[in-house]
DNA sequence: CTGTATCCAAACGGATACTG
DNA sequence: CAGTATCCGTTTGGATACAG
């Protein structure tokens, strides 16, 4: 809408070229996945919907406040619905939507190309430092 | 080689569950994946090699030092290569690895995701907004 | 031109204590 | 149990100045 920001247009656009208001949404999506916890959240709830405690067992290691923060952020963007029941005990369950079960797609065939060069990459590395440390 | 690591095999793992050593390097790729630029720079090296400042015009918005530490990094890991040119004005291109050009395929269908809902995004923080402000 | 080094502000994230 | 609020250390990243 606004002003079309007189986009150059010189070529193919691979990945983010210009930077205009729609492709920070895009961003923003990416930096999702790339944070701390969020994709391993949502790889958590792929089996099925889980309480608050459940979730933060089987992930391990994240605070309290990181899951809430990023159970929000993640309910926000229609990732997760949040269902709340009048219990005695608080309980509350988080379950992936639609959307986040499509964003799994692929964000998993990401994790999986990590996976399958891990041992590429850090061998890359080692020979990277080896030539920083002993050659010139 | 090294100790194989006892995993545990306690079923489908989704997306990263037992957070042993070898995960981590998976954790450390995807993370690069959402900083802030190393998707961008891969995504720009990827119809050819580019020199620094070409990159930099072409990225626009990064500055001299993040882009040079993004590069490094990408060089370490493998997923770029960094050609020196001797010649009056210093001279450095810098070029995609196929492991680069691997990296890209997963990560294209991702950014193409993440372009492809990113309006059904935007509607559910509007939503969720306005639940959070009028509703109770 | 291509970096490197320093300074500094903001964001991220953990620990803890407290509330409904 | 689920969540919020606060404090605080670490990391990230921009601006700038300087060097090969």
């Amino acid at each position: 809408m606004t002003e079309m920001e007189t986009v150059e247009a010189a070529g193919p656009p691979s990945v983010c070229q210009e930077h205009g208001a729609a492709n920070q949404l895009v961003r923003d999506l990416l930096d999702r996945i790339g944070d701390k916890w969020s994709l391993m959240i949502i790889g958590t709830l792929h089996r099925g919907p889980l309480r608050f405690s459940a979730l933060q067992q089987a992930i391990g290691g994240i605070s309290q406040r990181m899951l809430t923060l990023n159970l929000r952020q993640l309910q926000r963007d229609g990732l997760i619905t949040r269902t709340v029941y009048a219990e005695v005990p608080s309980r509350v369950e988080y379950e992936l939507t639609d959307l986040g079960h499509g964003l799994l797609v692929p964000a998993l065939e990401l994790v999986n190309w990590a996976a399958d060069n891990a041992e590429k990459v850090r061998v890359h590395r080692e020979i990277y430092d080896a030539e920083q440390g002993g050659t010139a």
